[in-house]
DNA sequence: ACATGCATAATTGTATACAATTATACCGTG
DNA sequence: CACGGTATAATTGTATACAATTATGCATGT
């Protein structure tokens, strides 16, 4: 999705914020400066920095003079997160229904495609990788700068349960299927229907959660 | 709305964002970490960390080795966002209609009340402060960590274009009214309702900016 | 045994020093 | 005069040093 070629402190602030995401920094640990430092050869500037920029996005709170803390995602918080992806994804994917060129049409149609193939497979990296590729597309065809932000900031944080849902077969499947709908919309430009469909993408997801149950979804963090 | 009892840097940070949105550092002006640190007596190491914040927030982009650059709003951007806001203020307001209490209902009634008087008085400032007030007590009430966080950061980002649209008597008045009808969905734990009223509140304020004129609100800038 | 207070250690906050990279200005050459 | 190259300066990136604050542990007294 990103390339590599960051600087030493852009890679810091990634690494610390996949540890947290991956749940490999337990909720509410201490992240203290120094000992990330040395964990990744650094010295505490860069991680300072990257602990500063991980407050802002939520991931961590900070208490002056006294410490970073690891924030938890509760379930209500990735529940609320898709509920507020469901509002955000529709006006995005309405938007995009105006603006989308047959380029990336193309795209989509070829990344429904692989994910089929991926899916049957089992192959669930790939599918995550197409998936984030697949609303990125619609990110930029919305053609609204702040939508994208705010959308791909959603997308990282909730990366950690996509993974685990879209390593089901069965859903990564049917995902696709919303997908193939969704794309069908924009091909014919129905703002309305692209809505609604992308609107309903995202529901049906809180909904295969609430399925495939919360527990589980939440076992490797505790 | 937010206290001053802030460590220096988050001062650094907030005094930088104020220079950005207010329109004091200009479109793609150099932000150099020297020359801000001698502005605000302070060394670099808190400037830089401000930066890399900024740079999430979208306010200023960052070419590694080269400099900060701040990045401009346009139009569009600002038209965007309200129209990103009229969907989470309106989903906002309707998990506030089942969460919302008494006191906060009380807050609400008073908030509105105060308004109205300086609103009258073209008090201006005033008027912003209690709408920002107004806003937050429906994130607060919202019960969505997830959501206040997007919500808040979005209001701060268009506090420059509030603080012109409400120093109108009259648009300020009338935003009173469609707090007071919003107020009253929440009162009457109408979900519905209370979503619709929030949503149209946010696209009759585009509406309002549409017919005030979007060179008078971006005059100062350039 | 437990609470209290003080000395010490650990940690964060800020400033500065040095390295790496990029911009600038000057000079020579065609 | 234009162009290019090189030395110099300016700026960012990182590490370290020092100050301020907070945590820790031990001794003392009750």
């Amino acid at each position: 999705m990103e390339s590599d070629n960051y600087s030493l402190g852009a890679r810091v602030f990634h690494t610390i914020r996949e540890n947290i995401l991956s749940g490999k920094y337990e909720t509410d640990e201490e992240l203290k400066e120094k000992t990330i430092g040395e964990e990744l050869g650094v010295s505490r500037t860069p991680v300072r920095e990257a602990l500063r920029q991980l407050e802002l996005e939520g991931l961590v709170t900070i208490i002056p003079n006294k410490g970073a803390y690891v924030v938890g995602i509760s379930q209500k918080d990735i529940r609320d997160i898709y509920e507020i992806r469901s509002r955000l994804e529709g006006l995005c994917a309405r938007w995009a229904a105006s603006y989308i060129t047959k380029d990336e049409l193309d795209e989509l149609d070829e990344n429904i495609y692989l994910s089929d193939f991926h899916a049957a497979k089992g192959n669930a990296e790939q599918v995550v990788e197409l998936d984030n590729r697949f609303h990125e597309i619609l990110y930029n065809a919305s053609h609204s700068r702040e939508l994208k932000h705010v959308l791909l900031d959603f997308h990282h944080y909730v990366q950690r349960v996509r993974k685990i849902t879209l390593a089901d077969t069965q859903r990564a499947l049917r995902s696709n299927e919303e997908h193939r709908q969704i794309t069908e919309a924009l091909r014919q430009h129905n703002e309305e229907l692209a809505e609604r469909l992308a609107n309903e993408h995202m529901m049906n997801t809180i909904q295969n959660m609430d399925s495939y149950g919360w527990d589980n979804l939440f076992q490797e963090r505790k």
